[in-house]
Formats: structure tokens, sequence, C-alpha cells
DNA sequence: ATATTCCTTCCAGCTACTGGAATGTCAACA
DNA sequence: TGTTGACATTCCAGTAGCTGGAAGGAATAT
């Protein structure tokens, strides 16, 4: 099977297979005599693992380490469910620093805009409060 | 005022403070007779602003732009609250996604948790239902 | 004199790709 | 047979925003 196929039934760009190849994600294919890459079954399977896991935003490092488990007849399922549970908690802990981050623009965006805009020296500048540590919180 | 100690009322690094200056974000300062650089009063503001956006998550291009209105002695206050909503909106996107997220690993832990760890060519396997398409939704 | 700390430059690496150039291969069609 | 088009290959560079480290010069304290 060449990459184009291996890309359609996986979802993954062929770009991003050569590069998993290149960085160690997936191991380098057979190749045809005319130098295409080669894929089996195998390859699906796999490249199905890595783009399951890329979706639950695992990071190729982890999934490199999953894998390597997996090639050494390993189960790689309790690492594997540390990695999610690890990633969950990191998920958690993003929403609410995104939610902060939300608060303060959406004030600091009212606030603005009871303001004159075009005072640049002015204390009531947006552009003064940007700098302003008070703003400038966490 | 030398680097150091710019980095010190700013609270940015001075390694970042170097990379502000290579990528145009802010100007070069002058130089000392040793070759130090010279900073003023005027570029304490400046890196503030730099600052202070960049913790409202602007990127560094709306930075640069905003700053060059402001070179331009134009107010770069409407400039500056048009990027702040518009990231206030991105910032909640992402929160969206990350909650959608977020649900998915957790709902995938706990499921991986009621299966055997180990049969690594089981149905059951975590690892199997981290590359099923079904789970992989979005 | 020496030790320490600060300054300089430059180069490399991080994450996960993505775009593009230059070139090669293969199948189909006139 | 020639040519077109869709694929394949490699390699290089760029994205965002830093950060680390090496090699060397300069200022300060003991």
């Amino acid at each position: 099977m060449k990459i184009s196929k291996l890309s359609q039934v996986t979802g993954v760009p062929a770009k991003t297979i050569r590069f998993y190849e290149e960085t160690g994600v997936l191991p380098p294919p057979k190749r045809s005599p005319n130098g295409y890459r080669d894929y089996t079954q195998e390859d699906i399977e796999r490249l199905r693992l890595v783009a399951g896991a890329r979706h639950l935003d695992l990071s190729l490092n982890d999934i490199r380490e999953i894998l390597a488990l997996r090639d050494r007849h390993e189960s790689p399922c309790r690492t594997l469910l540390d990695r999610i549970r690890k990633k969950a908690d990191e998920v958690a802990e993003s929403i609410v620093i995104l939610q902060h981050l939300e608060t303060e623009l959406r004030e600091l965006h009212a606030l603005g805009l009871t303001f004159p805009t075009d005072d640049i020296d002015g204390k009531n500048c947006i552009c003064h409060l940007v700098s302003e540590n008070k703003v400038v919180s966490q």
C-alpha cells in the first residue's frame, strides 16, 4: 500500500506520515522497487493508534514510549492510562487558566470601551492599562 | 540601565529581551562604550506594554503592529481593543474544545479502568480503544 | 592576582507539523 | 511516441516564542 492509501484510510496527511517516520514514531517501511514506501496492515493499526493518541493530545514523546512498550511485547495499557489521566489533569489546569484569561480580557475590553481611545498619553488609555501591573495579575 | 536591571524591573528575562530586540519587537538600544546595552525609561514602558500584552496572550505579531502604530504617533487603542476582543473569543473557543477533550479523556480513562490491562490483543485493551474511530470523535 | 558575576554573540533545540522546490515514476490518452 | 497529470521521492526552511549553552570579554570584590 502506498503512502497516499495509508493517508486516506487513517486521515493522516502523507507529509505527517513521513514526519512520523523521520522522528521515530513510525518505523521505516519496506520500499517497492521504485523506491516508494510500501505499507502493511500493521502499519495502519500502528498509525491509527498514533492518530488516536494525538487526537487525545498526547505528545509524540508519550506516544513513542507507548509504542516502544508495545514493540517489546509489553502491554502499554497501564502507561497509556496513566498518560491519559495526567493529560486530563493538564487539560483541566489549562481550562482554569484560560477561563481566568478570558475573564481578564473581557473585563479589560469592557473597561477600554468606556475610555476615549485617542488620548495616547492619558491615564485612561487602554495601552496604559495593558502595561499596568494591577491588570497583569497572576 | 543595563539589561539585568531592565529585566529585574519588568520581570522579563534578559534572554527574552534580546530575543525581542532581534525580532523587532524592541528597537536596538544605545550601547555603552563597553558594548553593553543601555536602556532608558522609555524602554521600560515599552517592554511593560509588551509584557502586559503577552500576559494577555496576544501574539508578538499583534504586539509589533500595536507598537508600530504607537511609533507613528497614532493611538493603538482601537486596534488593541479589537485584538483583545478577538483574543477573548479565541480563548472561549479553546475552552470549549478543551472541555470536550477533558470529558473524552476522563471517560476513556474510566472505561480503561474496567478492563484487564494486559490483554494486549484483546478487544478490551485500552490501546484498542485509543485507535478506534468511535472514540476518536469530533 | 583571582574569583565571581555580568555582558556579549552565535548556534541549537523545543513541538508538531506544513509548504515548497527539484526531481523521479507510472498510467492513460492522442 | 510523446505528453500530460497525478502521484512519489528528498531536502530545506519556516511556523511561535522562547530557552539553554558555549566561548569569550568586562567589571567588581577580595
